[in-house]
DNA sequence: TGTATTCATTCTGTATACAGGTTACGGAGG
DNA sequence: CCTCCGTAACCTGTATACAGAATGAATACA
């Protein structure tokens, strides 16, 4: 214990937003174990901020949860079973599918049209080169699930969609890179891929039903990577989420 | 200004909670209106608490959706569009949905069935007074959906769920006792329990797909009274989420 | 008269001091 | 050896003091 020396976070804007990123960071990189109490005072120390910024981080956290309270004060850092991880990502696919169905309800203008497919080419592109740039694949399909809520344009499903995507384990590209270049992970992405097109053809047919389903189905790829982990044995460390999972219980 | 009077608050166990449920009351007696800046400093005078509580108060309400962040620091009262309103209504059909399919492929022990019905039946009775007990209905009612919410068993879910519940608007019973005691209000009523048979119908004879639909048509009523209630002039006082309707932009 | 500038006020963000409660540890008794 | 209890340390909830930024008004200038 050196003094005030910010351990797992950045300098960040305002020392709130410092103590979120680091709690968080702390969190997902494993420092802090699910069961842990996370004490004020050691994460005053840890992030070198005063308690009033730590406690505002606490209370986001638990709302975004990844922190429980306990019953006589405090917090501690909330595991998960099994089962709700896979229900988080059923719920990210139900509420994406909602947003593809919204989106087609809604109608796209051809603007919004082009923007997508020039996203979903560039994941072609991504997929056709033969050592493959998973940083680049994460960052287009993020954007691609990202657009398909943006043009839902409704700001009460994108913050709740928010607050299931905050999970570390349920976000678009859970999963995907673990198994990096084998052959079965590599079908995995082109199928996604063609799903990614049958959606946008579904919302611009107007097929709403049809894209909701398809969306929802397109999450369980998320599943059943998750699914493929924790057959082949638990290596932990080397998915971004899973440590946060609980066997107890 | 007559010093440190609580206005809108009970005493609560913790002065946290107080000023929780002291701001939002305020909210929803509109002595705080859409656009409003919320001070802390104002709240620190009207309901007798330090800062402190009143802070970790305004997080909160952020995260439930009653307030937004402003730029250069600070909180407002959030105003919604129709379109949001109605969009949050579809959203809780949506996850409600969800949790009946849950409930349905998941299956139910004897005991949660019997549960249910007996709250049904009630319902029943309820309807069946002629004086209607619109308190009694509202109760049970919510009753019902919170016992579907549980017999879905994820936990994921339900937190989600109650995050859309928490908006005024937004509840299983939102919209139904505006227009109380009209034949058309009556049938409403009838049409929402037969809806609630039916999904417990589904769930128990594992329709999964059906007890989903149903459940989210069944959340349409309550648009629907929207509709009925916006098309009537807005009384504005008489329904209580309804001031919060933004009708600019 | 309109506009830009400056200054004062007010607010939030942050830090810290104080009090009550909770928990853990150690000792005494059964 | 186990259990119960008392004490002490710690931790959270709360209140308040301080500093910087944003806001608004008043004024000087074009």
């Amino acid at each position: 214990m050196s003094g005030a020396r910010p351990a797992g976070a950045r300098p960040a804007e305002s020392q709130t937003l410092s103590a979120l990123l680091g709690i968080r960071q702390l969190i997902l990189d494993r420092e802090l174990a699910p069961g842990d109490r996370v004490s004020e005072l050691v994460m005053v120390e840890r992030l070198g901020v005063s308690r009033t910024p730590v406690r505002a981080a606490l209370i986001r956290l638990e709302h975004e949860g990844l922190l429980t309270a306990l019953p006589g004060g405090g917090y501690e850092v909330r595991g998960f079973s099994w089962q709700e991880m896979v229900d988080a990502i059923e719920l990210r696919g139900v509420l994406e599918g909602t947003a593809a169905r919204f989106a087609a309800e809604r109608g796209l203008e051809p603007g919004r049209i082009r923007a997508l497919e020039d996203t979903l080419d560039a994941l072609d592109a991504v997929l056709a080169a033969d050592p493959l740039d998973m940083e680049a694949y994460i960052a287009l399909n993020r954007s691609f699930h990202e657009a398909v809520v943006a043009c839902a344009r409704s700001s009460v499903l994108r913050e709740q969609l928010e607050r299931v995507v905050a999970l570390p384990f349920a976000g678009p590209s859970a999963f995907v890179d673990t198994h990096g270049t084998s052959r079965e992970a590599q079908h995995s992405l082109v199928i996604a891929q063609s799903q990614h097109r049958a959606v946008l053809e579904a919302i611009v047919m107007r097929q709403g039903m049809r894209a909701e389903m398809l969306m929802r189905e397109h999450a369980r790829i998320a599943r059943r990577n998750l699914e493929i982990i924790t057959r082949a044995g638990l290596p932990d460390g080397a998915v971004p989420g899973l440590h946060l999972i609980r066997n107890r219980e």
